[in-house]
DNA sequence: CAATTACGTTGATGTTGGTCAATAGGCGAG
DNA sequence: CTCGCCTATTGACCAACATCAACGTAATTG
């Protein structure tokens, strides 16, 4: 396992939870392998004890739901592991997906803003998260400077997210967002450590159309050309890039 | 020319130019007719104080740009009064426009993820706005826990605001995109003090369309249905609400 | 003030992706 | 294992919106 010369734990895999020695038990984060993609990113070892004192963790089941829309808002949630999709329920009582979130990332800040939470969060697969309570949060990121600023960083990357999904959505024609879609997903299972060249989706088809702006049976239709042209390996949720700039190349044609 | 104490330019609201006493002079926030909508909310005089020692003004010409994609994130912006687009070109050169903008709301929250701007503001017409370092307000933010959640609630509010641009880009058909961006501009003049029924438009068709995702003929088509129908008059950029139910009927209008 | 350019409107036509429908595959409950 | 349900695939058809094009009107410039 890695240390630093402070004794600061630098990447654990999340393969071997119980390596970590006896002293390191009594902390959370310091020990966390998602540590670099956190909140807790920057911060020395007396910081990440602070944020220990009151984070706790919780989990949740395939399908369950973390927080719905109008609940009030209490806490920001880190993943730690598992899958989550975010949606709102149009007035037309229509399902709009807004976004699907995986281990390193946090949800919730869309309550911030009226102390009610907009949105609501989904486990698509068996899950657990950290609660941060948002007084606290707050409160401690007054005291840390580190802390403060990756937070706002968080944030802000929140807002360039869904900027770019804006764009996805009001000039990308049906195919070139699948292949968005997917190359973004692959991007993200990458840093993470996973494979980025094969991985299962957590979503239907439907949740991947809302999420897109497209109808299930147009995504399916994307799939299956994808497949046909050697692009990608398709067997109902498990998928497998074969041509990643194959794929690229979609983007970048512009049809006009 | 004013000055302040320390020898900073100060700019005095337009509207009330000879209104000061000498005392108020040397501040800006504290009088400043925005203050409800902006940072500034529930502030007292001696936060509005630390506030005004680092703001200063910068006034722009129609169609000049406040910052473009790339330049280095230094600061946010409070708009004083005027307009503003901000927009992203995408790889293959087409612009695609992230938001309108108008007084009391603040623009450049997108480069604090990584600091550089993702997008380019512009002026869309003779404009003023605050300028905010944003290294000295994450500082005061950290003092002034009022400031801090405020800066946050509209951190917040501008991931809320994309999320419904994500809906509406997602699930509405072009009419239903038409009616809800006039109505929500409608309301954010009325909130202003402005006539929420009849306005001048500081866009083009073909700012509106790319907002929308929409072409700029279908927006002219709709305005054009939308006048027949009564709901609206229209003559090049002016706008008149006539039957705003009609409007809001239009919205909830399942097709399927 | 005339000339030029940018912006807006409207019509004819075409394409993308939505809609409807039928079928099949996978997975959980019993 | 088998039933039943949810999910996915595929085809035929259609509507909404994009595209192409022509023309009209406002704004800008020299």
């Amino acid at each position: 396992m890695l240390v630093n010369r402070r004794g600061k734990l630098l990447i654990v895999d999340p393969k071997f939870p119980n390596s970590l020695t006896s002293n390191n038990l009594r902390v959370a984060c310091a020990q966390c392998s998602l540590r670099e993609l956190c909140l807790a990113v920057g911060l020395d070892d007396d910081d990440l004890h602070k944020l220990d004192d009151f984070v706790t963790r919780r989990k949740l089941k395939r399908g369950q739901q973390l927080y719905r829309a109008g609940d009030p808002f209490e806490a920001l949630y880190a993943i730690r592991t598992g899958f989550f999709k975010t949606d709102i329920l149009t007035e037309e009582g229509l399902e709009q997906v807004t976004g699907f979130h995986m281990a390193g990332e946090i949800i919730g800040m869309d309550g911030i803003s009226n102390d009610h939470h907009v949105c609501n969060a989904t486990a698509l697969e068996d899950s657990e998260i950290c609660i941060m309570p948002y007084d606290q949060l707050e409160e401690l990121s007054r005291h840390i400077k580190s802390l403060q600023q990756q937070f706002h960083k968080f944030m802000s990357r929140e807002i360039v997210r869904d900027q770019s999904l804006m764009i996805l959505l009001g000039s990308m024609r049906a195919e070139e967002r699948i292949a968005a879609f997917l190359l973004n997903l692959s991007q993200r299972m990458r840093v993470r450590g996973y494979s980025a060249s094969e991985f299962h989706l957590r979503m239907t088809r439907e949740e991947i159309g809302s999420y897109l702006g497209l109808k299930l049976e147009t995504v399916s239709r994307a799939f299956s050309k994808f497949h046909d042209e050697g692009l990608i390996g398709v067997q109902q949720k498990y998928i497998r890039i074969l041509d990643s700039d194959g794929l690229k190349a979609l983007l970048n044609h512009t049809p006009t």
